[in-house]
DNA sequence: AGCCTAGTACGAACATGTTCGTGACGCACG
DNA sequence: CGTGCGTCACGAACATGTTCGTACTAGGCT
């Protein structure tokens, strides 16, 4: 990760002096710079490539396309990940490690949606699976429900991002709120009883209450979910 | 919302003979009669104008962007879904609903992840948040966890179809899962011990299986948690 | 030493989303 | 009946992702 940003051979290509040659990881190196100074909408092919002081086309060589270039750029961020702790009870660290990794994912909801379809396989992210997998283990939890329920989990924490995310630079999202809350109070009571009924309780609470009721509610459903009992239909 | 697909003046606009006159209805069925014949990819801004005889920027009036435009669609899609039947236990009827939900949404992956970001608001989408939150009610979940829930049910649902769900048209997708195999395989047993150890059992069990289990642990999650108990930490 | 092949850098081209400025239309008001 | 204004259609323009064809470089083979 941190090797060769430095290349052999800083020989001059065509006519220009010292352009030290693509690399994957230049690449990416690029890209970061330039999401922490422009934000991530500014994180294109064409930006990096003038960074690099080529054409946007030069990049494809060394990256698959736009997604597969933020995914890498989501594993460099995950870095900062704050894995399992040594000491406390596995629940409470469970949880502390999923709320690092919701922060993470909170500051760029884009990535976090694009982490959705695109399944994260950097080594940054291996380590947080293999550290939530950890301490299912120390949590008694069976190696079969664990496998199932890390992705639970960890999709629940991404979703968590995307959904509750604040945007790059702009959005007020006061907008998208707002109309929100209009449209479940004007919502026929005939039609939709039980939205009605609710109403705003369908709203109600923080991000961060909901998330974390949500992370009980999946470790209290995996203690108690056999996955042998699937003899229903 | 079914209202003016048929302007009471349908005189000529400039020198073309009875062009319908745009309006958001055409718009969706257009992108409604292209999706079903080219797929998600080719439901395009320039290719719905094309249909309606005009130019991209013109959409713009009804339309605020492409995002607005699929969930439109997706919410067209989504009369699709089966509402709760009325007989049957309300967890297997629960279950078959966000099953039906889930199918509609693994035709369009895209989609899905698109009402991810976008929080849908349709009628569709509305009517089936309604019968969700009638059969929680039936089930005897508090409206508070209930409230809450909903949305983890709808969320989880959502996940699936984005991340299990076939692309459109192309897509081998026999690469991605040989990939991550193969990534699972090849982890070091020293630095990612939890990962070795598991190992395939990660990839276990299909679909379907996988899903069904997690609708089973969210609902056992939500019967056993209190939400009135966030009294730790 | 000379050539040849594979990989790479890169410009040009195409399709896309989105915005802006310019008109033209129709309705209401005088 | 005429006029004016707001709405809407639309072409043009710009930035983006991605692909193709072309050259050039390097390193190995004869």
């Amino acid at each position: 990760m941190s090797s060769n940003t430095f290349p052999k051979v800083p020989i001059s290509r065509r006519e220009r002096p010292a352009k030290p040659a693509l690399t994957r990881v230049g690449i990416v190196d690029a890209a970061l710079m330039i999401l922490a100074e422009e934000g991530l909408s500014k994180v294109t092919m064409r930006r990096i490539a003038a960074v690099l002081d080529t054409g946007a086309a030069s990049l494809y060589v060394y990256v698959r396309n736009t997604e597969d270039l933020h995914a890498q750029v989501l594993d460099a961020l995950l870095g900062e990940v704050k894995l399992p702790p040594v000491a406390g009870p596995w629940r409470s660290r469970l949880t502390d490690v999923l709320t690092s990794y919701t922060a993470v994912l909170f500051q760029y909801p884009a990535l976090a949606r694009m982490s959705m379809s695109t399944h994260p396989s950097g080594t940054n992210y291996l380590g947080l699976l293999n550290g939530v997998l950890g301490l299912l283990r120390e949590g008694g939890i069976p190696d079969t429900d664990a496998a199932w329920g890390v992705d639970l989990l960890l999709s629940f924490a991404t979703v968590t991002a995307v959904e509750h995310g604040h945007e790059d630079p702009l959005q007020a999202d006061g907008d998208d709120f707002s109309a929100l809350t209009e449209q479940l109070a004007t919502v026929d009571a005939e039609v939709f009883p039980h939205i009605a009924r609710l109403g705003n309780d369908l709203l109600s609470g923080t991000g961060e209450q909901r998330f974390r009721w949500g992370l009980d509610v999946l470790i209290t459903g995996i203690l108690h979910t056999q996955r042998t009992s699937s003899k229903e239909l």
